[in-house]
DNA sequence: CGGGATCCAGCAGGATACTG
DNA sequence: CAGTATCCTGCTGGATCCCG
């Protein structure tokens, strides 16, 4: 899968530090890039907890997606899940220290947003303003 | 919107320091978490690129969602979009600084992947061979 | 060549109800 | 409490045709 569009780029004339590159951030989107997986990872950053504080804390999930995404995380080994034989059940999650090397990498991107957000709001509402600027075929000044 | 998700978590209980990292993590998603966009920065990170060359090299990509994602990339002032009056049209797209420093930060995700891919294929496959692992449900050792 | 407009399928993901 | 199972909807995004 992964080669055929190493395969398929280098057939195009890609070059193949460049080819590495989109299969990574390929891999990157693949894993991250959902709805929810950034998501849960931030807010673990902060220390273990149980599935319904998650729950509470991971705005606006349901608890569908937050069991499916919880396993992903754990099949990759980025999360520890650990159940505790009670009645009633007690199960915590936490994040390995993949996971929190994971979580360090991403902290950069949400810097970022931090610091540019402010830029990028105040481009669109530019942006916006100038009539029929969304239309890619406008006139040339 | 925001401010009612940030108002939602704090009734909650949620420190206002993790609201504002919820937040971001939002935002970081809604600008880059989508299929297309992470992938046409970096693409166009290795220097300025005409519309087919990008349709090219951004591998699998309908020439709709290019353009459709040029154009929000432009809204956010992270590109710059430069028609020249000729036929046929040419016209090139090229990162703006703050695109750059985008694209800059972005590297430390890429990074991460190429230096844990390995890790996360192993846990991976790991995970999958203990019967019945995923499910959550599973006997406590 | 560089797009826009339209149509349409697939699947992510929400709501709800049920279980150990 | 911590999930699973089922159903169902909305939106992303692909295919196709058209235009300046």
């Amino acid at each position: 899968m992964t080669s055929s569009l190493g395969a398929e780029l280098a057939q195009r004339g890609v070059a193949p530090n460049c080819v590495r590159t989109i299969e990574l951030v390929r891999d990157v989107l693949a894993r991250v890039g959902d709805k929810w997986t950034l998501l849960t990872i931030t807010v673990l950053a902060s220390g273990p907890l149980r599935f319904t504080a998650l729950h509470e804390q991971v705005a606006g999930i349901s608890q569908r997606m937050l069991s499916q995404t919880l396993r992903g995380l754990t099949r990759d080994g980025l999360v520890t899940r650990t159940a505790y034989p009670h009645v009633p059940p007690r199960v915590e999650y936490a994040l390995t220290p993949l996971g929190r090397s994971l979580s360090e990498a991403v902290d950069g991107l949400v810097c970022w947003v931090r610091d540019h957000q402010r830029d990028i709001a105040r481009n669109r509402d530019e942006f916006d303003q100038v009539p029929a600027a969304n239309t890619a075929t406008r006139p040339c000044p």
